[in-house]
RNA sequence: CGGGGCGUGGCGCAGUCUGGUAGCGCAUCUGCUUUGGGAGCAGAGGGUCGGAGGUUCGAAUCCUCUCGCCCCGACCA
């Protein structure tokens, strides 16, 4: 993308609505435009890094077995009185009426639609177990939205629902999802710890929700530090296998919120490795047994004949509230560290000099290597600019070129996360990218 | 939903108390100079002050109603 030719707006001054540096940044860089409280337009750089969070949750979906859908924004009240939840729900709700005054509503959440659809399908215990998931915009009527893209009332969710013949079926699922979330995560570069959660308006028994440490964090959460320091990707994963070690090694060191802190066990982990800190919640799991699949009246064929009402679960990830979350975890003062998984591009090729034939012909050749994945800054602007923005959009890294580099062949890079700064010839400057 | 605050060019703000018909910085446009960390000089364009009603000779300034947005708290992916 040449800067040029780019919808790619930064702004100097901070907007005064914002008050979280991911908010801010979000708006310096260009990302997001708010169009009403909570919520918002996605221009080009923010809505590809979106593009990016939402395709690593869908690979790692995909992985673990769950298969991509794509259900409606609007549903009918019809299909939530049949759950008991149009009236439960409440105000966060936004209901609406069409034109012929029946009465819609604008998704918050889709257990009802989506064990509606099952239902018609699924005939016997041949047909489960089934996972199902859709990545699709929400609203939530939110009291108070904040936070920029953190607390938006509309946002991007990916929500995943598991059919299962029985309680250890669903219990295979929920280890299934564990996993795929901390795998999720891990890709963006994010240490995202689950924690013991309440399980909330949707009910059921068992309940994960997956935070990461950030100062700006809506919850205060205590820790056992070999949480952080395992690497979620260090080990290979047979979602066919039994998964419960995995599990097992996550739900044994100690990990709460506040709502869920437990002070006598908290006390049992050596002073050393406690970490309380403050953490954003990302994603959150639940088992619910056959809340919905009774309620809805989804029932399937057991091998012996009986009818039996499958055992359900959801499993739900903030994908656009990933993307403020990410940033809140990845950034200093002049701007985002954009981890490479996500970055909106790879490289920025900053020309100093427009029009000097060598660097001209070093930045065409640097630009060509990575094109679609790297911006050109040939805008007629100072160096000073170039360099601001690109600090303030974060990419890993940027590759500079001004006439005293091009006069001997030399580009220099740095690196966005660490500031680091090499002299390199052409080819190796793009060797040393692409490594 | 309780408490607090704010709406004035694209962004950040002053002006409101003590009514007199809108100003500053950044950004934008033009020209010249400058060119490795958000340049300098000169010139130019852009708002009728969230909206409606009222008081007044006169309202961004006073009064009433209303809409929107932000912050703290309680609640939530």
């Amino acid at each position: 993308m040449r800067l040029s030719r780019a919808f790619l707006p930064t702004l100097k001054e901070t907007p005064a609505d914002a008050q979280i540096a991911s908010h801010r940044l979000m708006l310096r860089a260009g990302m997001v435009r708010q169009t009403s409280a909570g919520i918002y337009a996605w221009l080009p750089l923010g809505w590809r890094v979106l593009q990016k969070v939402e395709q690593i949750v869908r690979e790692e979906q995909d992985r673990a077995g769950a298969q991509e859908i794509l259900m409606p924004t609007i549903q009918t009240a019809d299909l939530w009185r049949t759950s008991g939840r149009y009236d439960a729900y409440g105000p966060e709700m936004l209901r609406l009426q069409d034109r012929h005054d029946r009465e819609m509503l604008y998704g918050p959440t889709n257990e009802e639609m989506v064990t509606d659809i099952f239902k018609t399908y699924a005939k016997s215990y041949r047909d489960l177990p089934r996972n199902l998931y859709h990545i699709q915009w929400k609203f939530r009527d939110e009291v108070r939205p904040r936070f920029g893209v953190m607390r938006g009332r509309e946002f991007l969710m990916k929500d995943a629902y598991s059919f299962d013949l029985d309680y250890a079926g669903a219990q295979k699922s929920y280890r299934q999802m564990f996993v795929a979330y901390l795998r999720t995560f891990a890709r963006m570069g994010l240490k995202a710890i689950p924690m013991q959660a309440d399980t909330g308006p949707i009910g059921g028994n068992l309940s994960h929700e997956f935070l990461i440490l950030a100062e700006t964090g809506e919850s205060q959460v205590y820790l056992h530090r070999d949480l952080l320091e395992f690497d979620a990707l260090s080990q290979p994963v047979d979602y066919d296998g039994d998964l419960s070690p995995v599990m097992d090694f996550w739900t044994s060191r100690y990990a709460a919120t506040d709502e869920k802190h437990d002070a006598a066990a908290w006390a049992q982990v050596p002073a050393e490795r406690q970490v309380s800190a403050r953490g954003i919640e990302i994603g959150h799991i639940f088992y619910f047994g056959t809340k919905y699949s009774a309620a809805m009246g989804l029932q399937v064929a057991g091998a012996d004949g009986k009818m039996v009402v499958p055992e359900m679960g959801s499993y739900g990830i903030g994908v656009s509230r990933l993307v403020g979350a990410i940033i809140e975890a990845n950034h200093d003062e002049a701007g985002i560290r954009w981890p490479e998984a996500i970055a909106p591009f790879k490289v920025a090729v900053l020309n100093l000099k427009q029009g000097d034939a060598a660097t001209d012909a070093l930045c065409d050749r640097l630009y060509a290597a990575f094109d679609p994945d790297a911006v050109y800054d040939d805008r007629a602007d100072r160096a000073g600019v170039k360099f601001a923005d690109a600090d303030l959009m974060g990419y890993p890294w940027q590759a500079i070129v001004g006439p005293r580099g091009a006069a001997v062949g030399k580009v220099e890079l740095k690196r966005r996360a660490t500031g680091e700064r090499l002299e390199l010839s052409l080819e190796d400057a793009i060797a040393r990218i692409k490594a």
